[in-house]
DNA sequence: TTCTTTTTCTCCGAGACACAAATTAAATCT
DNA sequence: AGATTTAATTTGTGTCTCGGAGAAAAAGAA
């Protein structure tokens, strides 16, 4: 428990500053003032260390003069070089390392095709060793310049303990990525689950930005789950990451893991003889097969959309118990293939429809966003980063401060 | 936004100062001191304000005259007379009215008999505002004294707002009791979703004293669900309550609310003609039938106990499903007659060990307990008197300060 | 009894902070 | 150049926590 001091004080008051500042792109002080209802006195200050620690400078360039009559505004940006760091997205079928700035932007990225489940954890970190080493490099940089690392992948994760207690993509549980990398690399290295990742890149980069409350279904090789709740990522109990692959989606009898209905690889199963049936290729490669069964959908093929309906009914189910659980404005399904197609989506939309309540049923607007690899290392990025802005409590980013990005100045 | 200034700063640490109290007893400024890891300097200066305020009294007789040489300490608890709050339930044949003082002890309470689906919403805030007004009056007070008034009610409540969006003992929606009893008591009053309330109360008073993530699980006439994670009452992004009745149990086709499946009413309804063969008494009473089930389950009636164990089943998919969320190191089954028959708790139990992965397979431990009037009053002085405590922040009770309810002071 | 010891509690001053008011800085307008 | 306007900083005040010195209140020792 922390008790509250002066440095507490000055602490969460300066992540409010570094917070607008990262929000609301070059600000000068009155701006900040404003936004952030401190006194000009108070910025002025705290803006002053932050300038002295080299986290923030001031944008020279004339920029924008502002119509303005009395002395111009000096505006502070971000430093980008203030500090460095990586960001790993294990899965199935690929490593994708990314090293960013101070500001998230991606100096350098490097995606290594490798089939995970096929490696052992030490093999598997021997890799994300080297791929973060490289990539640092490629991007001029030197590991001493890295301020954290931070891994994503699917699975449960206990982010605290630094340890993946299971994932589809290992066969090892219990692996200690964390400890491990960390003592690899002399750098600070944690990990989460991969859809914390988007989830935190939505919230700071993306199409959540400054929304407190929204969930992020991903839907790729296996399902994952992410939720922003009052502003910060939703971890249960023990800072599990909650999996939405393991929850059940039908009761006693017939009963199945939603991994098992509602995934990518669970799809393929299914439709496995059916997409064999017109192809001369009898082996048929994962990406190939989900690209193939996609356009048969397209095209017309009533038995193929039909298994992807079957699919997004099933995940329809289980976003529709989490709506009446969380009743978050926003579900955003992201994903790359099958999540992007109207024959999954519609079903999906439809589930929740019909299963939501009726004093829920307009709570929550459900869009689907496709994610390249950027995302995942952006992700990855403000995970670490959110340290450095030192945030005093574990937040992603609090109250927005105000509901216009950027209200015109001079009133109030 | 709250800025972070000197205020906020002594709020934060009274609260903690305030919680401290409340929780391990009478306590002398340095057990507090050790407790809070505040100094004892401010402690010192946090007691006299609370003295002043009268919310905290010396508790002056001798008491353990504790073997101790230098001078003695003076011992300081809660002034049961700071404050009294009221406290209503709703359900759906009962309104239950109680006053507590700022210790949360029960001085009054009072039971009126009444089938609330019947009345119009402006009957049933007739009925509670005279009831508070009785039972303030039978406690010897009067309602300057007052403080506040918490009202619980099954169903979706928006307590931000104070109204009630819907709820299955009113025919009305959107019902704003929180604005009118406020009005016609001439004090702050809230409304709360009904488990909230036990689950506060379990927190503050019953078996979850201290644990900072659980579940309630509440089985009457409808289906609740509380949630306390992190310490803080979990509520919805608009800070809506859960409804675990209307969280679906079957995916589309013969889809279902739990709460046909598994309330006390929806067993009723599956069980009635069951019941009706071997009673000449045509019709029964809603109580009586359910006695009457659960006696003939307990006499080793098959068909009853498997209704019993129908309905176990469906609440422990959802159960199930929120372990898998939340991962609670403990879920607690709530309820007066059917949560505690073990047709029905057996049943729910193994539906939970199928369902749940093998990775959480023994986070959770699932424990009964019968609750009485007294609880809900109970809690629903608690939710008020967590206002009048000064915590800064919407928690119920900050991290726990630590392990042992009261460490051997001396060392440290 | 009277003095010492021990423990608890309070007063005092230092240091950190937020903030309001006054002051300085740097531009445009006349 | 001087007036005007807006931005940022300096100065002064009050609040807070905290360490250390001192006062209070008991038990034990002489």
């Amino acid at each position: 428990m922390k008790t509250a001091d002066p440095e507490l004080m000055r602490a969460i008051n300066r992540f409010y500053v570094m917070d607008a500042i990262r929000r609301f792109g070059p600000l000068s002080r009155v701006e900040i003032s404003q936004l952030t209802e401190l006194s000009p006195t108070t910025v002025s200050a705290i803006t002053a260390a932050l300038l002295d620690d080299r986290l923030i400078i001031p944008l020279q360039l004339g920029a924008v003069r502002d119509a303005g009559r009395g002395r111009p505004r000096v505006m502070l940006k971000l430093n980008p070089d203030a500090a460095h760091v990586a960001g790993v997205k294990l899965a199935h079928d690929q490593i994708t390392v990314g090293v960013t700035n101070f500001c998230g932007d991606i100096l350098r990225s490097l995606a290594l095709p490798v089939r995970i489940d096929r490696q052992t954890a030490s093999v598997i970190a021997d890799l994300v060793e080297d791929g973060v080493r490289r990539c640092v490099g490629d991007a001029g940089l030197d590991m001493a310049h890295i301020s954290g690392v931070c891994v994503g992948l699917p699975g449960v994760v206990e982010r605290a303990a630094g340890v993946c207690r299971q994932s589809p993509i290992l066969q090892e549980r219990d692996v200690p990525f964390g400890a491990d990398l960390s003592h690899r690399l002399g750098v600070p290295a944690s990990i989460d689950s991969d859809v914390n990742l988007v989830t935190l890149a939505e919230h700071w980069f993306g199409q959540a930005r400054g929304l407190n409350d929204f969930l992020v279904v991903n839907v790729e090789r296996s399902l994952g789950l992410g939720i922003l709740h009052n502003g910060e990522l939703f971890r249960g109990a023990n800072g599990l990451s909650p999996d939405l692959g393991d929850l059940m989606v039908r009761p006693s009898g017939g009963g199945g893991r939603l991994a098992d209905l509602a995934s990518e690889a669970s799809v393929l199963i299914e439709a496995e003889a059916l997409l064999r049936e017109g192809e001369a290729d009898a082996r048929l490669h994962q990406g190939r097969a989900l690209a193939l069964l996609l356009k048969r959908a397209a095209a017309g093929d009533k038995r193929c959309s039909r298994v992807l309906a079957a699919a997004g009914e099933a995940l329809g189910f289980a976003v529709a118990g989490l709506i009446t659980l969380f009743a978050p404005p926003k579900v955003i399904v992201s994903g790359r293939a099958m999540a992007t197609s109207d024959h999954f989506i519609e079903p999906l939309r439809n589930a929740v429809a019909a299963l939501l309540p009726a004093s829920l049923a307009d709570v929550s607007d459900i869009i689907v966003r496709e994610w390249n690899d950027g995302n995942w290392v952006q992700g990855a990025a403000a995970m670490t980063l959110r340290d450095l802005y030192g945030a005093p409590w574990g937040t992603t980013g609090p109250a927005p401060i105000r509901e216009a990005p950027l209200p015109p100045l001079g009133e109030s």
